[in-house]
DNA sequence: TTAGGGTTAG
């Protein structure tokens, strides 16, 4: 028996996700007569932009049908909103449903248009509209102007304004807002308004913690995320991935561990964003083995993949070993392109190595291969390489022929390397650049002053401490922790109140002594 | 058909 036609195209959507099957059943509906009805034109745009992610064919589609209504301009608005290079389409098509009569818009297409909003105006005058068309009472569009709102620049005092006036406030709408304050950095109000909902699911926990971890305030996010574990809210992958960002950067290999587990036992390990973060964390944590086995498991290597990967070698000082990852990418990655963040990771791999010209030849490599803008970071890893290196002048050159103004890193890179060879006239030059930059910056002045010393310039050596005595502005020391045992221990520079100073100081002199018996160096 | 959450950089 034949089925009918409804079965056979849904069949068919269901079980393919290719543009050639849509085609084929495009033209055995247009031989029946079927192509433009309502809804069979509906779920062939909804394939083009579920399943194909095509939204240029969902409009060729969409522009074949000869009376539209309101839910297929809702379908080619949300295929729109899908991708953000496809949003200003997004928006000039819902304009043009405005200016045209009928269909009119209905609630349901406000929530897919104001995803598409590029900035604050673009908000605000589809927030007119809403409230023209009287739509401004139903809690979904509230809920999407608050995250609307507080995507944009400057939204955030309209989202509060909206979410404020809700009279329904969902768990929803409540995220919106806790996300929109941790958008702009402010944990605690973010915090307060998390403190105020009366129910929390996992998508809401996921957006304090994210907050947490996003601004910086790791403690606290991972504080957060042992609070959720306790009071029973499973965390997904989205959990995961901020907790683990938080353990990489607090060193808390254990609790790391212990997440990787509940990754296994969750089946989660299938989540690339997951398996990234996990390479990620083992390679923040000093356990490379880790990150490289978790790194090959991963059958499907996106750029962050390989960037979190290169990271990890670059940080420990791996070059070849990041160089080796760099060129199987590039070789053999499944047409991955770098970009900015590899070569940031690749450049620092030749600095913690001291390949000088391979340094040279990647940032070149960059720019004329990958036609890629360098960023100050790459300046800074320049310059830090020709810095580390002696070769000054050209250090000079790169910083004459930077596009933007040389930041607190490239003077404070040339700095470096200045005092490695003894290049005290430049170490001065830099470090006045340094205080320019960020005069209350105790630590700067006071490497002024070292360098004065070595000039043997002792008026301007007091004259030096004399603005710092002035303005109170001591450096908060540098501080790292390990974590051993399940216990982390925390060092801040010059500080010895541990009881093993003296013990640790013998053993870092020798790695020292090691160190520079390698290199070479006295 | 409708609203919220994610990794990598000196």
């Amino acid at each position: 028996m034949k089925p009918n036609l409804n079965e056979h195209v849904l069949d068919t959507l269901s079980k393919s996700n290719h543009l050639n099957h849509l085609k084929q059943l495009q033209a055995y509906l247009t031989t029946l007569g079927h192509a433009h009805t309502h809804f069979y034109a509906f779920k062939l745009i909804r394939f083009c932009t579920l399943t194909l992610s095509n939204p240029t064919y969902a409009r060729l589609i969409f522009d074949h049908i000869p009376s539209l209504n309101t839910h297929l301009f809702t379908a080619m608005i949300t295929a729109y909103a899908a991708h953000p290079a496809t949003h200003p389409s997004a928006l000039s098509l819902f304009r043009h449903m405005l200016r045209s009569q009928p269909p009119r818009p209905n609630h349901f297409i406000f929530p897919h248009a104001l995803k598409t909003c590029p900035e604050s105006c673009a908000a605000e005058s589809l927030h007119a509209q809403i409230v023209k068309s009287g739509f401004h009472e139903y809690p979904v569009v509230q809920t999407a102007l608050v995250d609307s709102y507080s995507k944009v620049s400057g939204g955030l005092g309209n989202a509060k304004k909206v979410f404020d006036e809700m009279s329904d406030r969902s768990v929803v709408s409540f995220t919106a807002m806790v996300s929109g304050f941790a958008r702009v950095g402010d944990v605690e109000s973010a915090v307060r308004v998390f403190g105020e909902m009366l129910d929390r699911d996992v998508p809401s926990w996921n957006a304090l913690i994210a907050g947490c971890t996003q601004n910086g305030a790791f403690t606290q996010g991972i504080e957060l995320f042992r609070r959720m574990v306790f009071e029973c809210n499973r965390p997904n992958g989205v959990t995961v991935v901020c907790a683990l960002s938080a353990c990489g950067h607090m060193g808390m290999l254990q609790l790391g561990r212990w997440i990787h587990g509940y990754v296994y036992k969750n089946g989660l390990a299938f989540d690339s964003f997951v398996l990234n973060a996990l390479v990620d964390m083992y390679g923040k944590c000093g356990s490379l083995g880790k990150a490289r086995k978790v790194f090959e498991m991963n059958p499907e290597k996106g750029l962050t993949s390989w960037n979190s990967m290169i990271n990890c070698f670059a940080l420990h000082g791996q070059s070849d070993s990041a160089i080796a990852i760099f060129e199987q990418m590039v070789e053999g990655g499944g047409g991955v392109r770098p970009d900015e963040v590899t070569f940031v990771g690749l450049l620092n791999a030749c600095t913690h190595g001291g390949l000088v010209e391979k340094g040279y030849w990647y940032f070149e490599m960059m720019v004329q291969e990958y036609g890629i803008e360098p960023q100050i970071e790459h300046y800074g890893c320049l310059i830090d390489l020709l810095g580390r290196a002696g070769r000054f002048d050209e250090a000079m050159d790169v910083v004459k022929g930077m596009s933007m103004e040389p930041d607190e890193v490239v003077w404070g890179s040339l700095l470096n390397g200045c005092k490695v060879h003894g290049r005290t006239d430049l170490a001065e030059f830099a470090a006045k650049k340094l205080i320019e930059i960020d005069p209350h910056n105790g630590g700067y002045r006071i490497m002024l002053a070292n360098v004065y010393g070595e000039l043997g310039k002792w008026d301007e050596v007091r004259n030096v401490w004399r603005t710092l005595k002035q303005q109170k502005s001591y450096k908060v020391p540098g501080c790292s922790w390990i974590e051993v045992d399940d216990q982390v221990h925390q060092f801040y520079s010059l500080d010895k109140s541990n009881p093993k100073t003296e013990d640790l100081y013998i053993v870092l002199e020798s790695l020292v002594g090691f160190r520079n018996e390698v290199m070479g160096e006295p």
